[in-house]
DNA sequence: TTGTAAGCGTTATCAG
DNA sequence: CTGATAACGCTTACAA
């Protein structure tokens, strides 16, 4: 810095201030000092920067898990308003796998962005441990997205509305003439238990009967098993609503295996690439992740507090309808 | 770091020293001082640490794709192993989608980690600009994996051996009887090129004919497209190498398409998860991702300089073989 | 606008 | 092992 001021003819302190607050600095000067970066390769040390006390101004972003599909989709989207916005959004893995449950914080990681001090977090996914991270990031506005429901009270949140979902998927079915409607899923995590309840809550409002829901986590075997259940049962169901994507996946197995395929529908959730693939050709709930991931951002850009209430932002999904449930019953 | 020195009555220099190498401090010393940041909640400030010329301890993965399944396989891979070693794994998202190239190095986000000062960095993928990249982390020992092959003279390099995994597939696939093979490939980039003149190579060894490689990018629908013009053609092929799952996924419903399935054997490269879902079944090449990616951390673990072979380490793959190629001619 | 000086939390050096 | 001091690259406050 010192050597731009030099070159630039002006003092540091001119150079700080035209990278801060470049319209405060007088234009031939400011033109001066931009010329000498430029020539001598000098950009502003970020890392210097977070070290006095102010925020710095970018955002972290915390993703649960890198390998899940739904919230790459979250995350790039979230970064790509950042960026319109001109904010710089810096991703990094929050979880690593432990030898006891399976999966936990990475704290060395979370300390280290909390010394970064940005101005704003962005958690996306469930992460363990949020207390840690709260206390760890105390400098930024967190925002959680595709997080927990009602994990922790008080913290903003932009999640999608798995109400509606499994609304417009029973909506679906019931408009196809489907009656006895079974779910696979409700185990694995508060977000698939919020599935099922769902999944009941429109059943009823059909006055329909919601009892068949076998219990399967979000992969391909467990709703491989739990449909198999189902369609073995004294009264099966003539369509099934999995808990996601690979479930449901799981569930046309066992449904091809019984020669029911074309004859018992299935939807999937989350609208992944999977569904779109050719030999899978699967009805899904989509949650629209671009949009979760733009309010988000959005939230963490506003002025002013980031607005806590407990429900959060629910952002409304629609259903993509596809080869799995075109049966007419 | 003064408070703790004060609480466990040693000087600011010990309780430095006690961080950095806990060896050369008494042990009863040691431990007051570890007693101390504990009650105090004191953690050693990350940043502040990269401040002074020294490179931290740490090492810094740049990943090209977030939402390619075949990359975040290896980054997890290679931070467990760094994680073993005590060593903390910064992963960063390195790429952003630009309007025009299609995506441009996001150069915020690796200036900012270069200005951490990371003693090693791992880029994961083909990310453009690496010129940029090695000029913004000067500091660190630097490492690529599964990326562009030769992209770069002189940087350490570990990928997958894809001469092996093409002729893999050839001989299983000629083993079967097959002898009109097609490759589905060849477009997309310097690793799809690779993949098709290994296809090609793999041939002539065999004394077969390697004139039937129909372009294909690694997306499902290049991949259907150039499985049909193979298909509809004067000599059909009874075998189709894919140069990728997504792309074989493509080929599976071209062939399905004519009623060829269980006649024309299929298959993919990089054995995604995608390739052992159910309806699906493809065989496909495993390039052992988590290999490639602990092998890649081992390079930046391992004391004195990197070897900056000019192929660099080649891993070997696997075959996976699932129904998708089990007609025997 | 300028120059000065203090401070952010650490590490490094060095004489005691 | 201590204590003091300088340094890392920047921001900020303040007096000129």
């Amino acid at each position: 810095m010192r050597d731009v001021a030099d070159r630039a003819d002006v003092s540091k302190s001119l150079v700080s201030l035209a990278y801060r607050s470049p319209a405060s600095v007088s234009p031939h000067r400011l033109e001066r000092i931009l010329a000498a970066a430029a020539e001598l390769g000098y950009r502003p040390n970020r890392v210097a920067r977070s070290l006095n006390g102010a925020r710095e101004d970018f955002v972290g972003i915390l993703v649960a898990d890198t390998r899940n599909p739904v919230l790459t989709d979250v995350v790039e989207s979230a970064r790509a308003t950042l960026a319109d916005a001109g904010r710089l959004g810096l991703v990094t893995s929050a979880v690593l796998p432990s030898p006891s449950s399976g999966s936990a914080l990475d704290v060395e990681v979370v300390a280290m962005l909390g010394d970064l001090q940005p101005s704003g977090l962005l958690v996306v996914g469930s992460v363990p441990d949020m207390d840690r991270v709260v206390e760890m990031t105390a400098s930024a506005r967190l925002v959680i997205a595709s997080g927990r429901p009602g994990s922790r009270g008080g913290l903003a949140t932009v999640r999608g509305d798995d109400e509606v979902g499994m609304r417009l998927v029973v909506d679906h079915l019931t408009a196809l003439g489907h009656r006895r409607i079974g779910h696979v899923g409700g185990e694995g995590g508060p977000v698939a238990a919020g599935r099922a309840s769902a999944f009941a809550g429109a059943m009823r409002e059909h006055g329909l009967d919601a009892g068949a829901i076998a219990p399967s986590d979000f992969t391909e075997r467990a709703g491989h098993r739990a449909a198999s259940a189902l369609l073995d049962s004294a009264d099966p169901p003539t369509a099934i609503a999995a808990v996601n994507d690979l479930a449901a996946i799981g569930v046309l197995a066992a449904v091809a295996e019984r020669g029911l395929s074309g004859t018992v529908a299935v939807t999937g959730y989350d609208n992944t690439y999977l569904a779109a693939l050719g030999p899978i050709d699967l009805t899904s709930v989509d949650p629209h992740n671009d949009v979760i991931g733009r309010r988000a951002a959005e939230l963490l850009l506003a002025p002013g507090h980031v607005p806590a209430s407990d429900d959060g932002v629910l952002v409304a999904p629609s259903l993509a309808v596809r080869g799995s449930s075109t049966t007419v019953v």
